[in-house]
DNA sequence: CTGAAAGCGCTAACAG
DNA sequence: CTGTTAGCGCTTTCAG
């Protein structure tokens, strides 16, 4: 492997130059410049980006911290993220975090040994003293779906508490007249703004009952458990939103087995708008988040911020979008 | 932050004693070790990673290159790979290549800048002078479900082509009578062993046509159309073993829609096990493969490589294990 | 516009 | 068992 210092040779300068050429900052001669981009090709000559992390503080590399890949909305994540982390030449680094403090924890240490720039977060478990403790680091990060209560940082979010209003908006339209809900974890921002998106919006129904709410977990079998319970003690519920598609789909497919016409009997909204739910029969009405321009913008943002970028910490909500399919398609009274 | 020479100062040694206590090789009297274990906690130290690497070209990172991170075989595949990464110390950086080599060929150079420890391959692309360059530079790899044909690398895989021999005689057993084919791309080993698995399970059969087979590009929708085409060829047609299980969802969705009763009209088969087989209803019989402990052990082989072991080369094939499911529950003749 | 030289923080001989 | 020292390959003043 040709180092810098071989180049120089080869091109007749030293290696000031080919660096100042390397990185576009200081003048080169044009004539020089030619000499040094031939050496360049001819040896085939790489920068090594570990001695010019050493030297310039800077890895290229960004952390991407999140619950769990296998979980089909964060895959899509993570590939909008590295799709533009390329773009711009950086490489990602991947982090389970499994919502484990501690896991996190490690995380955050071993990155900051291997010196990524930046940290994307979209893990729910990141404690507040944490992000002061990166503040003070001065290591550029981005929150998704989180607002940390007092420390500033820029958050990429949705718009959860409208999105949940209008799932069940459209499920009163389509004529539902007892609707329950399947909630997420309440220790996160989504799983907290859709339950009081539904609440709000059910509250002063005189059918309203803090018995048509259900824990979920964000899960496919919490889903399932959530809709068997449910119609035990409301066997006339005729509509559901739950609080993301994967417990959407566990909830249809108890309805299935439990033998429940969908959307006849009972409707089913979800939210998020993850590819899952267009995979089941029928395919599941859900409220879409912009997952893969949220993964964009929040690494163009941190992208930014690496490269010195000082605007003011800035909240990005997104718009989310009810999708009308199958499972909320009922007979219209007229 | 502190470096090792603060570190050495505090306890009154020389750096070398703090890098060999570190990195436990050359002796270090056990007095001295307890100087140098408080002087590292009172000073919070934490190596360097990127001068580690420049210095010992070594950087605890190893690489990913597979299709794409939002395909569910992929993604257990990737947290395997993280999770066994992190026993050991690794990082692992995620690099999706869409199956195009040009993508993959930027992604090898970048990650020999990087000095990744060692690569891991699940893309389809690779060429094989790739492999060969690869070998040259000896920067250790595996490769997942391919083999490149001369050189020796080390392999993992699962025994697809006996497993699509499994699907097609359980699809016998259950009392299937005609049984078409979806395949996948021909040009990955995955498609074409299952392909033949299935040729040759079927191919002495009176009714065998080589029309009952229909490409799907592992894909979902590919999967639906693949149905149509065959159902209008031959509409009795009463087994489908899918190539795999995206298709094989997407083939149960146009069953469905097309008013086709599944498995009694129609019994189905697809090959992987990711989990959408046990989302969707009626549940996908499956032939499984244990992807988890493919992307482990893979990993573990890597690591091993890495960390010195030279012994030969070798291919590591699964066994693959059938899962009935109610898509080919049949009443069965007595 | 270009070069010399001082590190970045750590590892690995080599010499005690 | 421990210290000295020479780099790893690049960036970045500071002088020309």
């Amino acid at each position: 492997m040709a180092t810098i210092r071989d180049v120089a040779k080869l091109a007749g300068v030293s290696v000031a130059t080919i660096s100042r050429y390397l990185n576009k900052n200081g003048y080169v001669n044009e004539e020089t410049k030619l000499r040094v981009e031939q050496a360049i090709k001819t040896l085939q000559y790489e920068p090594n980006a570990m001695a010019r992390g050493l030297a310039g503080r800077k890895t290229g590399t960004i952390a991407l911290i999140f619950p769990d890949i296998t979980n089909p909305f964060f895959a899509e994540l993570a590939r909008a993220v590295e799709d533009v982390a390329r773009m711009y030449g950086y490489t990602v680094i991947l982090c389970n975090s499994d919502n484990q403090a501690d896991k996190e924890q490690t995380y955050i240490r071993v990155l900051k040994q291997r010196y990524v720039d930046g940290i994307l977060f979209a893990s729910y478990s990141l404690r507040s003293d944490d992000v002061d403790a990166l503040n003070n680091e001065k290591i550029p990060f981005i929150m998704l779906d989180r607002a940390p209560r007092e420390t500033s940082c820029t958050v990429v979010s949705s718009k959860h508490l409208e999105g949940a209003q209008q799932a069940v908006q459209h499920l009163l339209d389509e004529g539902c007249t007892k609707i329950a809900h399947i909630y997420g974890p309440q220790d996160t921002v989504t799983g907290r703004e859709r339950f009081m998106g539904y609440e709000q919006s059910v509250k002063h129904f005189p059918w309203y009952s803090p018995s048509l709410v259900e824990p979920g977990y964000f899960r496919v079998d919490g889903g399932m458990e959530a809709v068997e319970n449910l119609m035990k003690r409301h066997p006339d519920i005729d509509g559901i939103f739950a609080g993301n598609d994967t417990m959407a789909v566990g909830a249809l497919k108890k309805l299935q087995r439990m033998g429940v016409r969908v959307p006849d009997q009972v409707a089913l909204c979800g939210f998020d708008g993850i590819d899952l739910t267009v995979i089941v029969e029928p395919e599941i009405t859900t409220v879409a988040q912009s997952i893969y321009d949220m993964g964009m913008l929040s690494t163009r943002l941190l992208i930014k911020k690496i490269e010195g970028d000082n605007s003011e910490d800035q909240t990005h909500l997104f718009d989310v979008k009810l999708i009308p399919r199958e499972s909320t398609r009922r007979k219209r009274k007229e």
